[in-house]
RNA sequence: GCCCCCAUCGUCUAGUGGACUAGGACGCGGCCCUUUCAAGGCCACGACCGGGGUUCGAAUCCCCGUGGGGGCACCA
């Protein structure tokens, strides 16, 4: 396959959200695939809607999932500037070519006429659309009017017979019956163009192969296909994308059920994914699958989805989002990552904390808390225990489980004494004596490890307890035993 | 209201007219392992939206329903 050179082209008005995250990812698949380019173009051209920091929270969300542009808004590139209010002339210039080849035509009608005339039509159950009246203008007329200083648009010239053959490369031919297509503005009477031809020019300009895009733009499919033939342009493969579903499956992700979502420690914004504990690896295999028919064994880096992506194999159907399958795959790549990998994704975890974290101790707990871990703020709960000086364990986690108080401090004190006739607590020396305690003691391994281990690290789940040991050490060891016992004499 | 798109286990999907007793993954249930929690291993449950065609043969092609989604702006 020939080099594909691909967009991301969002708009800066609001959060990077999961769609999108999904729409750059297969854009930047099919271009590092075919040794083409990957670029991100900022689609602000309506001012009003544009918001404060959107811009660099996409650049952040990109960066963050590993999607490395060839050429941006904040990197340059041959074809810069990547942020459209930049290229206002350019727009401007091919609005004119449109209009000297009879396919726009400026259009003086107020907001408030258009809006008036679409009341009407609505209330005569008509489809609503533009009545046309600048289509026929004088152009003589229409230039005097310019000239005058009257503000305007640029509307463009639908073909009123016939029909428009779209071809999106995952749905096949859509065919329109013009009648249904509307004269579109192009250009607003602040002089920026709207999205239809804006788009179209910077794909054009930009020479963009394949346009990957979400399927809400299909409604304005069959107009966009017109705008580049009347260009005489050669059009881009399309390939519109499915819509993603809430969790049930009915209806889109509303602000409610993002809520919800939140609420449960997933988030639909890629701003708020590294905070929950999950990994740009996780995040991505996850969207990836959304979208992406894969046979089997789908549980792949960023590079082997390189290797095997293909826009051949993305269905065109909406998904429900699953957030446990996110789970899933966050947790099967941190079991994929390298101690030393995993160490320093963890480490910001626990120092938000408030921990002071021994690298030394970092290293050797990951072994022991990894394959528990579904997302990377989960190692907290598990091990923070490790980093601190004493414990504080709930006074009723200490009985054990069928005995009381009295004879729990007694067991307690027992497998101190085993455990102080030890001279190094590691996991090779303490099990085999408390184990022959338990054996001789008649009680269950359950009872003893289960109220050493509250002991131990505060917790009633934790790591394995002879492993704990040895990593918190003999003297520590000993002192929060000795704690547990005077904890359990009080009750 | 009009237009467009979509339709396989609960969910994501494989399947492109015979290899389908419809495969995989997540989840769910059970068992094994086991000092807790996980992980791992094994097993089970579970789907072609409905109706008509076409064909020797249809999950696969066509039509009609139904359901779901999207669009109908000087927003993208």
């Amino acid at each position: 396959m020939k080099p594909a050179r691909t967009r991301f082209a969002p708009s800066p008005t609001g959060h990077l959200h999961l769609g999108g995250a999904r729409t750059a990812l297969y854009a930047y698949l099919l271009a590092k695939q075919t040794g083409g380019q990957f670029l991100l173009r900022i689609e602000d051209t309506d001012v009003k809607r544009t918001v404060a920091g959107a811009e660099q929270e996409i650049i952040d969300g990109l960066r963050w999932l590993g999607l490395d542009y060839d050429e941006g808004p904040d990197i340059g590139g041959k074809f810069a500037p990547y942020r459209q209010t930049e290229r206002r002339a350019i727009y401007q210039r091919h609005a004119k070519v449109l209009m000297d080849k009879g396919r726009a035509y400026p259009c003086f009608c107020t907001p408030e006429k258009l809006e008036k005339t679409r009341q009407e039509q609505t209330k005569r159950k008509e489809n609503p659309r533009y009545d046309g009246t600048c289509r026929n203008l004088a152009p003589d007329e229409a230039e005097k009017r310019i000239a005058n200083g009257e503000t305007h648009t640029v509307r463009f010239k639908m073909d009123q017979e016939g029909t428009t053959t779209a071809h999106d490369h995952l749905r096949g031919d859509i065919v329109t019956d013009n009648k249904q297509l509307n004269d579109q503005v192009l250009i607003k009477s602040d002089g920026l163009p709207t999205y239809h031809l804006a788009a179209m020019v910077d794909d054009h300009e930009m020479q963009i192969t394949h346009v990957i895009r979400g399927s809400e733009w299909l409604g304005s499919f069959p107009l966009h296909v017109n705008i580049i033939r009347a260009f005489g342009w050669d059009e881009p493969t399309w390939v519109h994308l499915s819509v993603f579903l809430k969790p049930s499956g009915k209806g889109k992700m509303s602000k409610r059920d993002s809520a919800e979502a939140n609420k449960d420690g997933h988030s639909v914004f890629i701003k708020d994914m590294e905070e929950l504990g999950f990994t740009p690896e996780g995040v991505i295999n996850w969207a990836a699958l959304m979208g992406w028919g894969v046979a089997e064994d789908d549980v792949m880096t960023l590079n082997q989805m390189i290797e095997r992506f293909s826009i051949d194999s993305l269905t065109p159907s909406p998904a429900a989002i699953n957030f446990q399958k996110l789970d899933h795959f966050n947790a099967t790549h941190i079991r994929l990552f390298s101690t030393e990998d995993l160490a320093a994704r963890l480490k910001p975890y626990f120092t938000r904390e408030g921990l002071t974290v021994n690298d030394g101790t970092l290293q050797k707990i990951i072994p022991l808390i990894r394959e528990r871990l579904t997302t990377l703020d989960d190692c907290v709960a598990f091990g923070a225990f490790f980093f601190k000086d004493a414990v504080s364990p709930a006074p009723e986690d200490l009985v054990a489980k069928g005995l009381d108080a009295k004879r729990s401090a007694e067991v307690a004190k027992k497998c101190l004494e085993i455990l102080s006739g030890l001279s190094s607590i590691d996991h090779a020396t303490a099990e085999p004596a408390l184990r022959s305690y338990v054996e001789e003691s008649g009680l269950s391994p359950n009872q003893v490890f289960g109220l050493l281990r509250v002991a131990t690290t505060g917790q009633k789940v934790s790591p394995p307890l002879f492993e704990s040991m040895e990593i918190v050490g003999r003297e520590k060891s000993l002192r929060r035993l000795e704690n547990a016992i005077e904890i359990l004499e009080k009750i």
